[in-house]
DNA sequence: ATATAGTTCGAACGAACGTTCGGTAACCTT
DNA sequence: AAGGTTACCGAACGTTCGTTCGAACTATAT
C-alpha cells in the first residue's frame, strides 16, 4: 500500500523517452524514426515469444534469437524486460480503444452499438491474436505503476462497454446485472485466444455475429439477426 | 509428432507410484496415509503459490517457505516441480468430473442438465479458485506426455458439456452452433476467475442461476428462471 | 575528412533457478 | 532393544536468468 517499489522510469512517460529521437514533428505530420520502426518490429517480436512461453517463461535469449539481435543491442530499445511487456500491453489496448470510438462515431441504436462493441474487439483480436494473448493472459503480470497504468486502461475499456450495455438496458426496458453482464460478455470474448483456429472456425466478422445472438439472445432464442452475410470457410 | 522427450514416469502412473505406500486397501475402505495426508496440503500450498504467482513465476523455494519444509525434503512427495502442476491439475479435473457426474445422476430435462452442469462449475470453482485458476490458467504449460493427459481430461469435459447443449437443442428444437455454444459458456464460467471478489459478487447458486439465465436466454430475454430462491450477500 | 550521435556487440556480473546427494532423525514392526 | 523403512534437511551442483559495461561499428552533419 505504502510507498513500495519506485520505478525508474515515469509512468507517463512515452515509448522513447530516453534514448534515440522517436516521433519527429515534421510539420503537421508525425514521422516514425528509424528506431521506432525497429521498436515497433521488436515488440513484434517479443509479443510472439511471450505469446509463445509466457512472460516468465520467455528470456530475453528467446528474444534476441528471434529478433536476429545481440542480447545486449536489446537494451538499446527499451529499459527491461518488464518495460517491455508494458510497452506492448499499452500499445495493443490502446488501439483497440481508438479504433473503437472511431467506429462508434457514426453508429445508431444502443443494440447496435452493442454489436459494434464486440465486432471491434474481435476483429482486432483475431487479427492480433499474439499480442491480445499477451494482454489478457499476463494481465496481472506487471506490478506498481506501470501495472497500475494497464489497469487504469483497462478499467476504461471495461466502463466503455458497461455504460453501451445500460444503454441497451434503458433503451429496451430490460433488466439484468450491468456488471455481470459486461464480465459474461468479456469472458466469451476474450476466452477466444485459448480454442480459436482459423482453419475450423468463422473468421471475424462471422464469429461477431454468432456472439453477437448468443449474448443478446443466448441459445434458446437464436439467431433473430438481420446482418450482413458471413463468408464462411473450411 | 515423433518422441520427443521420454517422461521418467509412466503417465497412468497414481499419485504415489515409487515411493511412501499411499493408498491401502484395508477391507473394503481406502485409507490415506501420513504421505497421502501430507501431499495433498502440499498440493494445496502449492496450488496457492502457483495461483498467485504463475507456474513458472512460482519457485520451488517459494514453495518450500509456504509449506514449511526445506527444498529438498518436498523432493521427497513428487519427482519435479512440473510433476507437481500434474497432480495439482489431474486432481482437480477428476474431481469437478466426478461431482458433475453424480449430480447428472438423478437430472431430468435438458435445460435442467445444462443448469446442473454450470452450477457443478461455479460452486466447485469458486469453492476451489485457486486450484481452478492453475488448472485454466496454465493449461498449456505441461508438455508431452503429463500435458496430453490432462488435455484427454479437458476434451472430455467438453464432451460432457456439448452432448448437454445437443441434447438441449435436439429437445427443443433450436438451432445453434455446439462448439461455439459449448466454448462461450466455458469462457463465461471461466473468465470469473480474473474477477469474481466473494465480498461484492453473489455466491455460487445464485451467480450459476445468473449465468444459466444469461447463457440461456441472453440479456433480451432475461430471467424467465423458476429457480430456488438464492440468497443474496452483501 | 572530421566530429558527433546513434546502434550493435562480446563478455561478463551476481543472483536465482530446479534438482541431487549423503547423512540424520523419527517412526514402525518385531 | 534392534533393524529397517520413511521422512526430512543442509549444502552444494551446474545452468540459466536479467542486466551492465566498454568498446567498436555505422550513419549523419559539418
Amino acid at each position: 500500500m505504502a510507498l513500495e517499489n519506485m520505478e525508474t522510469r515515469l509512468p507517463g512517460e512515452p515509448y522513447n523517452g530516453r534514448k534515440g529521437r522517436s516521433a519527429i514533428q515534421n510539420g503537421d505530420e508525425v514521422v516514425d524514426s528509424r528506431f521506432d520502426r525497429r521498436l515497433a518490429k521488436l515488440l513484434h517480436h517479443a509479443a510472439h515469444i511471450f505469446c509463445e512461453k509466457g512472460y516468465e517463461g520467455a528470456s530475453m535469449r528467446d528474444l534476441s534469437r528471434a529478433a536476429g539481435m545481440s542480447l545486449a543491442g536489446l537494451y538499446h530499445y527499451f529499459d527491461s524486460k518488464e518495460d517491455l511487456l508494458y510497452l506492448i500491453q499499452k500499445h495493443t489496448f490502446r488501439t483497440i480503444i481508438e479504433r473503437l470510438q472511431e467506429r462508434l462515431k457514426d453508429a445508431k441504436g444502443a443494440e447496435q452499438r452493442v454489436r459494434i462493441f464486440i465486432e471491434n474487439h474481435l476483429e482486432y483480436f483475431l487479427a492480433n491474436k499474439e499480442a491480445m494473448k499477451v494482454l489478457t493472459h499476463e494481465d496481472e503480470t506487471l506490478k506498481n505503476g506501470r501495472g497500475a497504468e494497464i489497469r487504469a486502461i483497462k478499467r476504461e475499456y471495461y466502463k466503455i462497454c458497461l455504460d453501451l450495455l445500460e444503454d441497451l438496458r434503458r433503451e429496451k426496458g430490460l433488466q439484468f446485472s450491468g456488471r455481470l453482464a459486461v464480465l459474461g460478455l468479456f469472458g466469451m470474448i476474450n476466452w477466444i485466444y485459448t480454442w480459436h483456429n482459423p482453419r475450423v472456425d468463422l473468421d471475424a466478422g462471422a464469429m461477431a455475429d454468432e456472439m453477437s445472438n448468443l449474448f443478446l439472445c443466448g441459445v434458446l432464442n437464436p439467431g433473430k439477426t438481420k446482418r450482413k452475410i458471413a463468408k464462411t470457410n473450411a
